[in-house]
DNA sequence: TTCCAACTGTAGTGACCGATACAGCAACGG
DNA sequence: CCGTTGCTGTATCGGTCACTACAGTTGGAA
């Protein structure tokens, strides 16, 4: 059998222009409101090529869900290195989450968006993004319990149930007010919460402060 | 000039319906895929009752944002003794607010829907989502700035619009993931994390927990 | 009883929806 | 040169969209 025949230069160049595009338009109007012939005549390729490239709209809004999340891991680079005392490791990875918000909003915007929607058939854009954003979940749950070895599974657990579903709610603060909200003020604040409450709950017994 | 002539009983028993049906849809599939042909359906009344009842689909939109709101606020019993410590007072507000989102979500739900939307022409309900929104806030900064006297007018800022942001995002993770996330819970350890956020706003050189 | 406002039912409007059929074109391997 | 493949252009499908025209129907006021 033949490798697979090379594709044409500007083959992965349209494919790439009806994502910009559909990013853009799913971004403005969410699942329903993302026609074809809007993706269509903002990237300038008829519908044939996008019903070329993608098996349906359902197939399109997946892609750009994924695509979406790839550029958001890039944007964000976590301080691989462990360096600092935990509670400016715990700092070092908000802000590092709050910048790639701010560079790559798409992923958690869109997400957000399908989640928040229910229809009788799911979209398969929102498995993923739910799916992905569980792991997520999941990584944070375990960058915590390294940090605070002293804290119990229910509390790890809480604790990173409450950091991530926060954090998108400060997203969501930004995004809507993007000028009146300070993402990056508002996720150092976040990350100095958290980890004070950590502290609390490693020692329910510590005086209030 | 008469009065204005008493409406027939199933005149608003119908508008009932209507919005009730909407709420339902609007609550599926965003404003988008919101249609009048399904609101007529779940709701048994033709289109033309609901073109009657209200004057386009915007207007049946911010309407059901509108009726959403009365329903959260009186679902939402804020306790209005000033009574105990200003950290029970604290929680007891936050539990209020938990327990009104859980029995009145559909404002909240409807609201973020919304608001994560941009598009070109701005749906009413977004606006009025919006403005509703930014009273509360202010009403969280106005009652924050009364228990605790010593804060600066720019922690206060922060401190409420964080509030009610991570509030929005404790609740999707409850709407996306009903039965794994504990609401209550999460704004118990929201409340507490929120006031040691304001003590120690109030005084930077206490020493970390 | 008559009248009129408050609705409801029927039957559409043109515009748009997602999706497809299919011919045509460019570029490559042979 | 040919044939195949990757991709685009045109044209259209049946269905659904928001919305309307308009003729009933109902019930209280006069």
């Amino acid at each position: 059998m033949g490798e697979p025949r090379k594709q044409r230069a500007n083959g992965i160049e349209s494919r790439r222009r009806i994502l910009d595009a559909a990013v853009e338009i799913a971004g403005e109007r969410g699942y329903e409101g993302t026609s074809i012939a809007a993706v269509s005549a903002r990237c300038g390729l008829p519908a044939s090529s996008i019903y070329w490239h993608f098996k349906d709209k359902d197939d399109l809004i997946a892609a750009v869900i994924e695509r979406s999340f790839d550029a958001w891991l890039s944007a964000m680079d976590l301080p691989g290195e462990h360096s600092g005392t935990p509670r400016e490791r715990v700092e070092q990875m908000a802000a590092s989450v709050a910048k790639s918000l701010v560079d790559a909003p798409d992923f958690l915007r869109l997400g957000l968006m399908l989640a928040l929607e229910r229809r009788p058939e799911e979209p398969r854009g929102r498995t993923v993004f739910l799916q992905v954003r569980q792991v997520a979940r999941r990584r944070v749950a375990e960058i915590t319990a390294a940090l605070l070895p002293d804290l119990d599974d229910a509390s790890i657990d809480l604790l990173a149930t409450y950091a991530v579903a926060a954090a998108d709610g400060l997203f969501i603060a930004h995004q809507t007010d993007h000028d009146a909200i300070d993402l990056i003020g508002l996720f150092e604040l976040h990350a100095r919460l958290l980890f004070d409450a950590a502290l609390r709950l490693t020692d329910p017994e510590r005086p209030h402060p």
